[in-house]
DNA sequence: GATGAATGAGGCTTCATTCAT
DNA sequence: GATGAATGAAGCCTCATTCAT
């Protein structure tokens, strides 16, 4: 947890030095990522940055809890209007949308975290970032027993099966949408996701009803 | 790609050097990575090193060429026998199994490939990554060409996209097996597998006749 | 010399202050005290150490002349006392009990002022603690003087020489004093001393008759 | 312990460093000592320190026991005829004669060995400085133990207060002489020794016969 | 070609001191 | 005057790479 002082910047301080190090861990990686530059970037002391975090790694740790704090609270929004009873494939479907919209302001804070349940930083943040993952999980299953409740999901396979199977999917979708706008470059208008809707679509519907054939 | 003195040593000293440097990197990533260590496990010198490679990015290249030709010649084998006539699934099965057995014998090298393709080290590889990427997806559309040449797969929807569906569960399935393996430790045995079986026949059913009900 | 600022604190205050830096660079030293432990420690705040002090260095000669203040206030009234008759060496024996008696209450500013005698912070007090040693000499002189006109003293030796040799000789006492009061601990109670008692006597012995035999 | 690569330079190159090391030791303390400051004047790069050393400390270490070596050798040689049936007090102002002489040519070590005997760097130092006070102090004990056989020495005092009591006034003897040393510059001639004479002789003749009166 | 010592750039971190409130 | 955050110089140490044998 970083110290005191860091809390007391006005909030405005504190993100532009969170994201001067999202901006820098993200390009060069924790082990290059470099203290002064992400100071300088922020337009801060190098030393200022000691008074805030104890060490490169709080700051790190604190820098995609705070990522994940930002998305959930744009991303998350949505999740928990699901409660209700809509189709889950449905809600999936809405929520690429909304995703491809965020990723337009927040591109960076969601690759990098991408890159953080990616394990890319697998060695930093090990254990401390099982919660996370469980809260992930947690969200995925609450899913699926809604899916399962109003019908719109096989009940014969065990729910942790099914969780894996949809995180694999949903994994994939976001980052063939990440890579499109990875590929759109910074100015992603409303309109582009016209493209990729119909590969998400397309994927949804396999995520629901499987490559095989009928028969 | 390494100098001339690398491949004038003898297959067994070049393996030892290259196993070196795989565990050292799987263990500390590239940066903390240190070629003294892996010289020293590898029993030669540390000037030796740079008489084999240019530099340590050289050398993490190479080590990741190797572990991918070293995994196709085995994995691979199967994956060319498919090109017969039997079910995309059944032969997916069947690869998963031999996947298992595999992990016995090459743990390291095969998790290491795993943090190579999930973008651990997406900084070096950048675009050389690519051509490997491109090889790898190739082979997956293969198998769904195979699929809907012998109606295994349905047509309705476009190969890119089924690669994608497919690569993603796929992807998850082997982390599965994978995280199963590192907990099951070194000496995995056969009969271990029995654990897993029933799982992952459950998502490659998933896989073909996805999660939603039938109706 | 301190600032007005710091005069301007009741004595409490800076006693409190004082101390605290006698704590932190007994324990740490110089280099490594910290004027933010200190401030803490003090109960005041790191800025008001530059308003009491223009820098480290003041602080820490000022402790220095503080320590020996304190000291002399409490171990010099005994001395005053002796301007009359009585045996120097007998004087050094009730002296030393007196001693003792005050590491209890006196533990830290005596051991920190042994240390500064000691010459470990020599660099630092250089000439500016010339006076003082000047001073300390001059009241061992006066011992001497006083001890050669009632006779406990020979006079066929220079009083330099004696003087030296006296102050080799005590100073090992007090160390070897101090040492048994380290191990002793913080609680020293008064009886503590009588197992020291006889040694000291033994070494005043040998300071007025000396270790050779009589023939 | 320094590493093997230390060992391997040829001893000269081991001196230089070592010498380096003390002066650099000798006139900013441990903590302000500056590592590169010494590979420069030991004419190495500042990385070799770290191929010869674990780190500061083990280079402050060292630097002692090389020092305290070097004098065993030259000093030590003299303590070591004593076994014989000289007067222990001769024997000891021969020594002083002979210390005198050897300051011309090792100042520095003597200094920073007196240093370190001082306790000014005795958190540095602590337990493992141990066993060289033991040592020094058997020697002493040795002394003592001849002069009681040979009757030089009084039998009815312990011979733990005795070393005490010796090793108080050698100290102050050589201390003496230190200064007077430090004051003669680096060039001091051999017969400046005439002028320190007296003075030892007589701080000899108080060690042996006290200060008191004959009565 | 092999070896392992030499090199020095680079970065994290500390903390005395200054500054703004 | 008091406070505590801001600042940035300084230094230890690591280690990829080069060099000399």
């Amino acid at each position: 947890v970083p110290k005191e002082t860091f809390f007391n910047l006005n909030e405005e301080k504190q993100e532009k030095v969170i994201r001067a190090a999202i901006n820098e861990f993200l390009n060069k990686g924790f082990e290059k990522g470099n203290i002064g530059e992400i100071a300088r970037n922020a337009g801060v002391a190098k030393g200022s940055m000691y008074q805030y975090f104890e060490d490169k790694k709080e700051l790190f740790l604190y820098t995609v809890e705070w990522s994940i704090r930002l998305l959930v609270q744009k991303y998350g929004k949505g999740i928990m209007s699901n409660s209700n009873g809509i189709d889950v494939f449905d809600f999936y479907y809405k929520n690429a949308r909304d995703m491809w919209m965020q990723m337009a302001e927040e591109r960076e804070v969601i690759i990098f975290i991408q890159d953080v349940f990616l394990g890319k930083y697998s060695n930093l943040i090990g254990e401390s970032m099982d919660y996370m993952m469980k809260a992930s999980e947690e969200m995925m299953l609450d899913q699926i027993r809604i899916g399962k409740e109003n019908g719109s999901i096989r009940k014969d396979i065990e729910d942790k099966i099914l969780s894996l199977f949809m995180t694999g999917v949903s994994f994939k979708i976001k980052e063939y949408m990440m890579n499109k706008a990875r590929s759109a470059g910074v100015d992603m208008i409303d309109e582009a996701f016209e493209e990729v809707e119909s590969d998400v679509k397309a994927m949804i519907e396999l995520l629901k009803n499987g490559m095989g054939t009928r028969n």
